[in-house]
This record gives C-alpha cells, structure tokens and sequence, in this order.
DNA sequence: AACAACCTCAACCGCATCAGA
DNA sequence: GTCTGATGCGGTTGAGGTTGT
C-alpha cells in the first residue's frame, strides 16, 4: 500500500474516495480501486511550542533539507509548511512592523521596474520578506496606484494588460532599451543597454540597508523618476 | 450592543525549476 | 536523457481583527 505525503499529493486528492481517518492518517480510494494512505498534516497557525522546536532544529541542522527538518523536529506539518514559517516569521533580522516611507517609496519603484517578482524586490529590503510585500503591495499600494490612474485618467498599460506569466517570462530576459538622451521613458529604442535583470538583481554581495543609490541611479537612466 | 462589511496577514496551494540519482 | 524529490515563487484563501452603521 503506498504512503503519501501532503507534498507528494497534489490536485489527485480530489479524485479519490475516503475510507478510514485517523488524526495523523486518512486511507482513500484511487479511481483504480487502489487503496493508499496519506500522511495528514497539522495545518492552520503555528503555536509557541512548534517555533520554538523549528528554531531549535534549524540552529542544528541549518535551514535546508525541510522535509528532514520537519520529521526531526517531530513537528507533524510537512517541510514546505516549515520553510515557509522559518522565512516569513522565525528567521533573525526579520524586521516587524509598519513599512516605512522609504520602504513604501522603493517597493513602488521596484515594482515598476520588476512587477510582480517579490522576492527580488524583498531582497532589496532588508528585513522584510515577499509575503510580507506582496501582502502590503495588495492592500494598500494597488489600491493608492489605481486611485492615481483613476485621477490621471489612464487606462492599464499595454504591458499591464498582457497575461502575467507572459509578462514574467518577458520579464526574466529582459532588454532595457532607451534613447541616447538617457532621459526618455519606454518610448525610445534607437539604441540598446541589454542586461540580465537576475544579474543585476543579484544582491548576494550587497551590503548595508536601504542602500537607495544604486536604485536612483538605475531608474534615473530609465526615466522612471 | 449587535451585526455587517471591510481589511490585514499568516498560511496554503499549485506550478516551475533545479539538482541529484 | 529521464525521473524524482526538494525547493522557490507568486497567487489565493480564510481567520481574526477593525471599523462603520
């Protein structure tokens, strides 16, 4: 009989036909008559005593491997559950707390340069992870942007009414182009600066927080300023 | 005070990509 | 080259809190 995880599951769930459940176990039934057991997880919010573990394993183990760390721990959630908890709340130097002016002013930025791509503009803010942007980018910076566009009376750009996965994919390998001047926006494309965006977003190296230099610098050059 | 509507954010889900066997 | 498991990412959901009526 196969064991499987919630990882390992996937949308196949819903075809299936439950048999017998247990806490930590529920038995189903394949469209093939097959019988398997899935492993079930804790879900829903993380309690002190599941921190505390998690923090204790990782400071071991390091934060890699979460499919080992999630069984050491003896935390009945699977390792995706226990990556993200690390990332988003246990891990140090998290910063809590209202986004600053500064902050709120570079995700914009950002955002306009990159779209959707969270982790690359989180790696820009210290401290602050993707969840967290992308969760204060959906309740209050789309809601401030749309009220402008609506004051401005613009409608959505070409790029922002194309398909998101397309737009990423474009995004990934992106050219930036612009006109000798250095000063206009998307419109000129005489001549070509190409760069990698992953490349030039690779942060690895960089030190200090809010370092704004070097974003000023760029968006300047692209007339986004 | 009670209820509804709205907001926020932690957590989950599904998919893509990567790495190792 | 292919398969499989691990990891990372962005989108979505839902519980709990807050505000408005």
């Amino acid at each position: 009989m196969a064991t499987m995880t919630d990882e390992s599951f996937g949308k196949d769930a819903k075809t299936m036909t439950p048999i017998t459940s247990t806490k930590m176990e529920v038995q189903l039934m394949t469209p093939k008559n097959e019988v398997i057991t899935k492993k079930e997880f804790n879900r829903g919010a993380w309690t002190v005593e599941e921190d505390r573990k998690l923090a204790e394993i990782i400071e071991i183990h390091g934060a890699k491997k979460w499919k080992t760390i999630a069984t050491k721990a003896g935390l009945n959630r699977c390792g995706k559950s226990c990556r993200l908890r690390w990332l988003n709340y246990l891990r140090p130097n998290i910063k809590r707390g209202n986004i600053s002016d500064q902050e709120e002013d570079l995700i914009l930025r950002l955002h306009k340069l990159l779209g959707n791509r969270w982790s690359l503009i989180a790696g820009r803010l210290p401290g602050r992870t993707d969840n967290e942007i992308k969760n204060y980018w959906n309740s209050h910076l789309s809601k401030k942007l749309n009220q402008k566009k609506k004051q401005s009376g613009g409608g959505p750009t070409r790029e922002e009414s194309m398909p998101e996965r397309k737009r990423m994919a474009q995004k990934v390998n992106v050219e930036v182009r612009e006109d000798n001047s250095n000063t206009s926006t998307s419109s000129g494309d005489s001549s070509n600066i190409s760069f990698n965006v992953d490349e030039f977003f690779n942060f690895t190296n960089d030190q200090g927080p809010l370092d704004l230099g070097w974003v000023s610098e760029f968006l300047e050059l692209d007339g986004l300023l």
